[in-house]
RNA sequence: GGCGAGGUAGCUCAGCUGGUGAGAGCGGUGGAUUCAUAACCCACAGGUCGGCGGUUCAAAUCCGCCUCUCGCUACCA
């Protein structure tokens, strides 16, 4: 079988941020599946790398009054010393910042506009200098003319701009979706992006003015403009094959497995191939989407404080117990929790009384009743050969889950054979046989456990390289170089093993003193600022829910000198009937604003804390149009 | 509100194109055993398979409606 290949991918991972739990996932999975294909045979291909371009890049460095270039050098030499920590065997990690990328970006749009793909076009658009970004008609429909994420006046601007056609790839994406099953999964994302295609698309924007971002690729068509956002980024799963003329691109680009996570699903099964479509390349083979991981329950996040470091966490359960635990625990495709709790019961269960527990008992037997020698595999019985044909039907069973990345669903069947192999044991009893002098059924039950053992220690190999050697050197066997499932090396001394998983203790986390998730306070204002705010105590007379809204509630309030209506945003918190009658407080002067074509002339207070909101409002009853002071 | 994914034993979930009396792991209870990391092995869960209706000789598995949860999105002055 010549030049069986295997190419997978991670994101560039994008530097204003240091790399967690996420990162290491995605990167985790692609190393788990690059050390299977070549255990199978394939010659494999592995690539990370950074993305280091963009408008955010330059605010976070202006922001920390850094140098730009400074700033990405550090922060991906950050991702760079990350990998080797968590064993991970990346071939090649490429920065966007780097010539031998920007080349072929460069190279992929000229050819792409030779073809006429790109096009430049006027863009009389509504520009949020905060957000630096146009606003579309739609986008802003609520408010026409502001920004719906500051809420301040957009600028009209006329700018050009220079646009990808991705409207005329729409019917050949959706098709090339269609046709193959293996290119986009799993099967809800695949049903996600064929939703989204039912829809006409816009054509895309790629190109900024230089005078407006200079920190990118310049088109090679037209120096007054960098490239915007995705171009940049998505041509390094090619740059960093040497393309064109490198024999790796011929080598592995066909078969290539990008793995995201399921932020940028868009934009790897969307824009990504028809740019490739656009450019006459083939597209990639597979695109595989996972899920995020929640901490302790609780979305991950900076303000939670709950960002978990990678490096951090191997350090504490263990580097190979840590690649097993996210491996195992999150069903590939959905979202998956990160808990210490989950972390010590997988491990405890699956890793130390199960599989560790195994290789002690099997161990010690041989040293026992063998004098320390793996005895010789002879007339195996029905029992025997059924037990080791599990091994086989999990080797047959890998290269589908592979396909599918189900690595998760993979390692519980490894499981499976791994508590077989106990019974087995139980059931056949060896110290019995061997206190009737059964010496030879003694040794073939104990050569068959050993191939059981070695037959797991290759199979996980890939997801806990240090432990699974560990366990194969205790056969006197080094690293695998193949799944073959064979009988065990006959005579081999053997190591009584310690303890290969130890039991780890799961300590409910004491109360301390929770850390602050208060929002920092603003910038100080002086008094006049703050007087210029009228703030009232206002009665509730009328609610009711704004109709296709979910979190709206239009309404009635008494202000002492009038009534007047408001639109608050918290359906969520309380029910429109059990707002009325109740006394609030309203910024009385706030201009007024329309919000799903109904106006609201004034904001109600409420205390807020992530989750949850509380309505503010006056200790005792106070006359409606009360001051607050 | 739109789109997507789901609601199966206390918990986490398997159950593909409909058909033996509905499953696994964890936890819990009881038992057996001693080779082993107080591990392993065995037995025990009587769960309206979210609800209602339909198709069928037969539905957790197909269709319709409803309901709830989660994600993305809209919206939240």
């Amino acid at each position: 079988m010549p030049g069986k290949t295997y190419y997978v991918t991670t994101p560039i991972y994008y530097v204003n941020a240091d790399p967690h739990l996420g990162h290491a996932y995605t990167t985790i999975m692609c190393d788990i599946l690059r050390r299977y294909y070549d255990l199978l045979g394939y010659d494999t291909y592995f690539l990370t790398g950074t993305d280091e371009y963009g408008q955010n890049i330059m605010r976070v460095a202006q922001q920390s009054n850094r140098d730009v270039k400074e700033m990405v050098d550090a922060n991906s030499a950050k991702f760079r010393a990350l990998w080797p920590q968590l064993n991970i065997t990346n071939d090649d990690f490429i920065r966007t910042t780097e010539e031998r990328h920007s080349r072929v970006v460069q190279a992929i749009l000229q050819r792409t506009y030779d073809n006429g793909d790109i096009y430049m076009a006027e863009y009389g658009g509504n520009y949020c200098v905060r957000c630096e970004r146009f606003y579309t008609d739609k986008e802003t429909e609520q408010k026409p003319g502001f920004c719906p994420i500051h809420e301040t006046e957009l600028e009209h601007i006329k700018e050009k701009n220079y646009f990808f056609r991705l409207s005329k790839y729409q019917d050949w994406l959706r098709e090339r979706i269609e046709s193959d099953r293996q290119f986009l999964a799993p099967n809800q994302f695949r049903n996600e992006v064929l939703a989204l295609l039912r829809d006409p698309l816009d054509d895309l924007c790629i190109s900024r003015p230089v005078e407006r971002l200079h920190w990118g690729i310049p088109l090679p068509f037209d120096d007054k403009f960098v490239t915007y956002v995705w171009y940049d980024a998505l041509v390094n799963y090619m740059s960093a094959l040497g393309y064109p003329d490198d024999e790796k691109f011929q080598k592995y680009w066909p078969e290539t497995t990008h793995m995201i996570a399921k932020d940028i699903l868009r934009q790897h099964a969307v824009y990504w191939p028809c740019f490739l479509k656009a450019a006459e390349i083939p597209t990639f083979k597979r695109l595989r989407v996972h899920g995020w991981w929640t901490v302790e329950g609780k979305k991950m996040s900076k303000s939670l404080g709950n960002v978990i470091d990678p490096v951090e966490e191997a350090n504490k359960w263990g580097l190979d117990v840590f690649r097993y635990f996210v491996a195992r625990e999150m069903t590939f495709g959905s979202d998956g929790d990160y808990s210490a709790k989950s972390l010590v019961a997988r491990n405890n269960a699956e890793l130390a009384d199960d599989l560790g527990n195994l290789l002690s008992r099997v161990t010690a037997m041989v040293g026992k009743y063998c004098e320390g020698a793996l005895p010789a595999l002879s007339e195996p019985t029905d029992a025997d050969q059924t037990l080791l044909r599990g091994l086989n039907d999990l080797i047959d069973a890998l290269p589908g889950h592979l396909e599918n990345c189900t690595i998760h669903s993979f390692l519980a069947k490894v499981n499976q054979v791994v508590t077989l192999t106990n019974r087995y044991i139980t059931e056949q009893a060896p110290w019995a046989k061997f206190k009737a002098g059964e010496t030879d059924r003694v040794g073939t039950i104990l050569a068959v456990a050993s191939q059981m053992l070695i037959g797991a220690g290759h199979l996980l190999y890939p997801v806990m390289p240090e432990r699974m050697a560990e366990l194969l050197e205790a056969f006197g066997l080094g690293q695998p170089e193949s799944l073959e499932n064979t009988a065990p090396p006959a005579g081999n001394k053997i190591q009584p093993a310690k303890p290969l998983f130890p039991q780890l203790e799961y300590i409910e986390p004491t109360l301390e003193a929770p850390e602050s998730q208060a929002a920092p306070v603003k910038p100080e204002i002086a008094f006049e600022d703050f007087a210029k705010v009228d703030l009232r105590i206002a009665t509730v007379l009328e609610a009711e829910p704004v109709p296709k809204t979910d979190k709206l509630l239009r309404l009635t309030i008494d202000l002492g000198m009038e009534k007047r209506q408001i639109v608050a945003g918290i359906a969520q918190f309380y029910k429109a009937e059990e707002m009325i009658g109740r006394q609030i407080v309203v910024v009385a002067n706030l201009a007024p604003r329309k919000l799903r074509g109904l106006e609201s002339k004034g904001m109600l207070l409420a205390g807020r804390d992530g989750e949850t909101a509380i309505l503010l409002g006056p200790g005792g009853d106070l006359p409606a149009g009360s001051e607050v002071s």
